[in-house]
This record gives structure tokens, C-alpha cells and sequence, in this order.
RNA sequence: GGCCCCAUGGUCUAGCGGUUAGGACGACGCCCUCUCACGGCGUAAUCUCGGGUUCGAUUCCCGAUGGGGUCACCA
């Protein structure tokens, strides 16, 4: 039970992905576990899974299944995890709440940390006034100074209150990433870090800490935007006395225009990509292309072979940019080197499996005179992103501009993504509500869903067809429909006060 | 805005003081061909800028610029 190790001894290499479950399956998460996994296997080392579900109003055991789900298909098993156990359990960070009270009793008795009873409202105060002067944006302190005693009291009296950690006030905090060499923050530029929240749950950065230390993870490997936070991670071991990790922090991945990769810009769901047919091969492949090369001329490789040529030096830090286009051309490579039989076993597990078609066969049983109408009725659930050249006027309703069309399909597709019931009846109603809330007429706005999703007038029922499309493939035709529709010229004659000279367009 | 990170064609990258700056995706052209795809050949396209260091900088150092991240009781 003695969590403090002799540091002797070099120890064995252990390291983790440990993914929040309040969404779908990010390709971000299997691009950092990618990295771990072959890290840790290069070096005999042992990758575990933790889930990090301390937001208790965010997180899911839907969420969780489906992350699990979402890294078995790329191919990344784990030697760990909430799943299947080992030495260093629980590996859900719900389960551990106990262990989380007991350390930030520690930090709190050797004042390391203090109890923070202030409103919401004042911090927000502060904050804007420190904005608005152009200043470090951090708490001020007020609670800091705190005699015990009074915390204490409040505490007794039902106050509630968040434990901060108490940050050194001067000096530098420098730390030491594999990849850049040592990063140096200024103590003074960085905020009391809230430790436990008001529901006496910890935040990231105490249940990280502790449990990357009490699970023996000797290097952390994770995203970049970790890095401006490290310092506070620095400071929680130190104020432990526990040895410090090796930190990683992999370059983020990018949209197009650089920013870090969001949903609102890529595809950005594990799920999608199956969905839309990708071999998870050739995904994790691609990934292990991003910000990282196996040789100067080659960029097709296995995972095995990821792992047996592993090293950090091979590491570039500009954030690679997603690109589904050169995404596909690798997954055609892979596909083409797929003998028939083996093709046909992919297509067997993709939509084409007992229970894909099976999903499929009641909403257009009644629809079908013969089995062969069963294909073209149902098409567009066996194809990625769709052609709207045949159906482009339609997807313009009289009366309406390109603008307000394309904003109201990527406004549904936002709804759709903060709507947590994706059942037909659940998405029926929400269209009606948006329907009405936004001035559509139901029938304009499903007829536009219809075409959005299907690129067709005759559809089987909407929301069960939503429904069999899945939440991520129907967001992703929703926004190319949406620029499909920008892309239009503004009708000329309907409804601009004086017209100006009507242009002879196509 | 404060702090931090980064910088080779449109994109992913190789390069680790001396190269005709290599490969891939994409684009374009040609060939193959009943169509398409594949495949083959070829073309255009890159070292952000300014100072140093050096006999010599894409490469090392500094600065500027640009891009990104982060500043939550989210992770």
C-alpha cells in the first residue's frame, strides 16, 4: 500500500490515454493514444485507459462505451482499464473520489493549497476588471490569507467552497518537455488553480496528477494544449514530494485553417469515420503521419511497424493539418491492397452486416415492390458525402436567400450535436421546436433536411433516416449541403426592394 | 491583451552547415484504355523576413512577422 517507490531503479515504462466521456469518439484522442501505444510498446511498457469523467454533469456511460468501442476498432487495445481491470484500478476517476479527498486533505494541511469560498460573480468581477487593464487574468487571493480557523468555520457554518492550489508568488517554475527541451513559466503568471469543486469532485489537474503518480505513469503524453498548464502540474508533484513524469506534448491537430481541430470545421467523431467507410488501419496509418514520420520516404506503414521504428526524435512540432482528401487517397491504397475476399468480409462488418441492413429493411419495407428497389431506396446510407448537383435548385426554397438557408442548415446541425436524445421522435421534436423558433415552416424545414441528408425529394420518414445515418454522418452532409448552398448566387428578382439590373446568370 | 509553443510547395513531410531542397496528397498535361478508376511519365509550386555566427546557411543564435495554444467550479 506504500505508493512511494524507491526512484533507484529506473522504472518500467507505463503511460496512459485518459479521455473525458462527454462525446462522441474523438480522432484526437485516438491520435494521442496512437502515440502512447507505441511509445509504450516500443519500450516493453504497458498503456493503460483511464477515464477521466470528473465533470459530473458532462460525462456518460453512453460516452464511455462508445470511446472503448471507438479505440478497439482503430486497433489500440490497452493493458489496462476500466474495462478489463489490473493492478492499479479503479481507472475511472468517479470511482476514486476518496483518494482525491485525502490528498487534497495532504496539500491542504502543509498549506499548499486553502479553501476558496468566493461567488461566481465576484470571480467573474475580477476577472473583467484584470481583462479590461490588460493584465494577467487570474484569481486575485482574497481567500488565500485566510486564517484556518475561519475556513474552518465557514466550512461548519455550510459554506460552499473550492480548493485552490496556493501557486509561489515569485520565482520560475521550468519543466522539461521531451520535444522542446525546458519551457520556463513565471510563478506569478499563473493562476490558483481550483483543485476540488464545489461538489467535492476534483478537476483535471489534481485527479491527473494524482492518479498519473499513483498509477506509476512515468511519461505523460498528451496534446498540446496541456503545455500552459504543466507548471501547475509541476508544482501539485513537488508539493506531494513525488518524482516527476517525462512530458510529451504532441503537436494538435489542425482544420484547414490551422485552428485546432472542432466539429465545427472537420469530422471530427471516431464514428464518423467508420461510418463513412475508412479501414482503421489506414486511419491510425494517417494519424501516424501527423507530426510524426518513420522515414524520410515512406509514409505507409502498420502499426507494428509504427511501434518497432518508434522514436520521439522523428517528432515535428507545426500542427499538422487534417486532410480528409489525402486521408482517402491512403484508405484507397489500403483497400486496393484488400483481396476480394477480404473486401467483401469489410463490407460485412461495415453497413452491409445482418444488423446494418437490418436497421434499414423497416423503413422501406412498405416502400418496395420488388427487392431490387431496396438499393436505390436506400443508397445514400451506403455513401459518405453526397452529390446535390440533381437536386441544387431544390435546396433553395422559393422566398429564401442562399445566407439565411445555409445558416439555418449548420444552425440545425449545432442543435442537433447539443441534443442528447438522437431517437426519431426525440429529433422530430426538436425540429418542430427550431422549425418554429427560427421561422421555418415545418414542411419547408424538413423538405430541406431531407435534401441536406439525402440529396432526395423521396425519402423514407426523416428521422428514422437520421436516425440510420447516425448523429455524425448527418452533421457532416448538413454542412456540406450548407456550403453547397452558399455557393449559390442570391436569386435576382425576389425580394430586395429596387431591383438592380438583373444579371444574366447561368 | 498577458504567458507559452511553433514556422520547408496549397496540405502531410524528408533534410539535422556545402543537396539540381527528396517523397506523398492535391492540381495540370501526356501515355495506357470501350468508359471510369488503377497504373506509368512529366509540369507548375516551398525553405516567412531581417540581422548575426561561418569560407559557406533551409539547417546554429538573436530579433521581427505570422500562425497556434492557454488564461472555467471543462477536460
Amino acid at each position: 500500500m506504500n505508493p512511494r517507490m524507491s526512484a533507484a531503479a529506473p522504472r518500467p515504462v507505463k503511460v496512459r490515454i485518459a479521455p473525458s466521456p462527454t462525446g462522441d469518439p474523438h480522432v484526437g484522442t485516438a491520435y494521442i493514444a496512437l502515440f502512447n501505444f507505441a511509445f509504450a510498446k516500443k519500450n516493453a511498457g504497458k498503456f493503460i485507459l483511464r477515464i477521466e469523467d470528473t465533470d459530473r454533469t458532462r460525462s456518460t456511460p453512453e460516452s464511455e462505451a462508445a470511446i472503448l468501442r471507438a479505440l478497439r476498432w482503430v486497433g489500440l487495445q490497452w493493458d489496462e482499464g476500466p474495462d478489463i481491470g489490473g493492478p492499479s484500478g479503479p481507472y475511472r476517476q468517479s470511482e476514486r473520489a476518496e483518494i482525491y479527498q485525502t490528498h487534497v486533505k495532504t496539500l491542504l494541511a502543509a498549506g499548499a493549497a486553502y479553501r476558496c469560498f468566493c461567488s461566481a460573480e465576484r470571480l467573474e468581477a475580477v476577472r473583467h476588471e484584470q481583462r479590461r487593464q490588460g493584465l494577467f487574468v487570474g484569481y486575485d487571493g482574497l481567500c488565500r490569507g485566510l486564517p484556518a480557523a475561519e475556513a474552518d468555520a465557514r466550512v461548519a457554518a455550510g459554506a460552499p467552497f473550492v480548493v485552490r492550489l496556493a501557486m509561489p508568488r515569485t520565482g520560475e517554475i521550468v519543466f522539461v518537455d521531451r520535444l522542446r527541451g525546458e519551457v520556463k513559466f513565471e510563478s506569478a503568471q499563473m493562476d490558483d488553480q481550483i483543485l476540488m469543486k464545489t461538489d467535492g469532485f476534483p478537476t483535471y489537474h489534481l485527479a491527473n496528477v494524482v492518479d498519473d503518480h499513483l498509477m506509476g505513469i512515468t511519461h505523460v503524453i498528451r496534446a498540446e494544449e496541456w503545455l500552459s498548464s504543466t507548471p501547475k502540474h509541476v508544482v501539485l508533484y513537488q508539493a506531494f514530494g513525488w518524482d516527476l513524469p517525462e512530458w510529451v506534448h504532441m503537436p494538435l491537430l489542425r482544420n484547414a485553417d490551422k485552428s485546432k481541430i472542432s466539429k465545427r470545421k472537420n469530422p471530427v467523431s471516431l464514428d464518423y469515420y467508420r461510418d463513412a467507410g475508412f479501414l482503421p488501419e489506414a486511419l491510425l496509418n494517417y494519424l501516424g503521419t501527423m507530426g510524426w514520420s518513420i522515414a524520410g520516404d515512406r509514409e505507409k506503414f502498420t502499426l507494428a511497424e509504427m511501434v518497432e521504428a518508434f522514436s520521439f526524435d522523428r517528432v515535428s512540432l507545426g500542427g499538422p493539418v487534417f486532410d480528409l482528401v489525402k486521408l482517402s487517397a491512403m484508405n484507397a491504397d489500403y483497400l486496393r491492397a484488400l483481396d476480394d475476399a477480404e473486401v467483401v468480409r469489410r463490407l460485412r462488418s461495415w453497413r452491409f452486416s445482418d444488423e446494418g441492413l437490418a436497421a434499414l429493411v423497416p423503413l422501406v419495407r412498405e416502400r418496395i415492390q420488388r427487392l431490387d428497389e431496396f438499393v436505390p431506396l436506400t443508397e445514400f446510407f451506403f455513401s459518405g458525402d453526397l452529390d446535390y448537383a440533381a437536386v441544387s435548385k431544390d435546396l433553395l426554397p422559393k422566398g429564401r436567400a442562399p445566407k439565411e438557408v445555409s445558416d439555418g442548415l449548420l444552425a440545425f446541425g449545432e442543435a442537433i450535436d447539443l441534443h442528447r436524445d438522437f431517437s426519431a421522435p426525440g429529433l422530430e421534436a426538436l425540429a418542430r421546436d427550431f422549425a418554429e423558433k427560427n421561422g421555418w415552416q415545418t414542411k419547408e424545414l424538413f423538405m430541406l433536411l431531407r435534401l441536406a441528408t439525402t440529396a432526395r425529394k423521396a425519402t423514407p420518414p426523416l428521422f428514422e433516416t437520421l436516425v440510420g445515418l447516425g448523429r455524425e454522418m448527418t452533421r457532416r452532409r448538413l454542412r456540406l449541403a450548407a456550403e453547397e448552398v452558399k455557393r449559390m448566387p442570391a436569386p435576382a428578382a425576389v425580394s430586395t426592394a429596387p431591383a438592380a439590373p438583373a444579371k444574366p446568370k447561368a
